[in-house]
DNA sequence: CGATGGCATAGACGTCGTCTAAGAAAGGAC
DNA sequence: GTCCTTTCTTAGACGACGTCTATGCCATCG
């Protein structure tokens, strides 16, 4: 995603593009990383080495309010953040712990809407194992 | 789990049988309550006061490690144990982000094993919605 | 008895995320 | 343009959570 690309995308959610959140954007809304909070300051911070903390986890919470990212809760490290806002799955590499997501007709769920006791709104299969390069 | 069930469960899981594990052992091996491990500290207190928070870490951690206990990373709240060991889902309620187990013949995961770039050595299904009590 | 090894402790520490109070910048009215 | 208001950004304090360290305790064994 471009520059104007990213002004547009917070313009149409809502959001002013300042500068910072701008820059924020440009790589958390376009990577398939999931990178943690203190991944995306490290990251902008290269760029804009005045940023602070505070603003990168402000522009990240506004984005998840916003509905322009996901934060995600799988893995022992860290909380993460996914800009992929399709229903999809996720997996994670036991090696290096990188998750990965998995196209949501890849896998196929049933009778999860037969469970007795439960309405279900909204699920993802969480999967453990190993991204395969040999083929 | 009565007290010497307990005794015998950590014997079976070669970690010695100390008081203080006994009375950890004792709630967090029974419960269904999932609780975070602040949550055990606090319950262990009542009957135990003299009990270290250090404690209560240390020994979640080895029945973890000796595999009484699973860690689970689900929701934003917190990370949370489970001494239901047999496969099974999750499903984490909307409004009071309790998780409850869902049995795992109750949910069926079809095509896992046909994705092209990953090898799927685990998976659960993590459901959010609510329990029902209305029938 | 005294030595050894595992267990428990308090409190310091580190990390991650939020909050607060204040300053800087942007936009609107005139 | 100036003034005013609103929003954005900041540094650093703070709080929650979990780990580490150093010490003390207690049982067992020679």
């Amino acid at each position: 995603m471009t520059r104007p690309d990213v002004v547009d995308v917070l313009e149409q959610h809502g959001i002013q593009p300042s500068a910072h959140r701008v820059a924020v954007g440009e790589y958390v809304l376009t990577t398939t990383d999931h990178p943690s909070a203190d991944r995306v300051w490290a990251r902008v911070r290269q760029r804009f080495p005045m940023i602070s903390r505070a603003t990168v986890y402000n522009t990240l919470n506004l984005f998840v309010e916003k509905k322009l990212l996901r934060e995600l809760h799988l893995s022992p490290e860290s909380v993460v953040f996914d800009p992929n806002m399709e229903k999809h799955h996720h997996l994670i590499d036991e090696e290096s712990g990188r998750i990965y997501d998995v196209p949501w007709d890849d896998v196929e769920v049933c009778k999860i809407d037969e469970l007795p006791n439960y309405e279900v709104r909204d699920y993802q299969v969480v999967m453990h194992g190993r991204r395969r390069y040999d083929h």
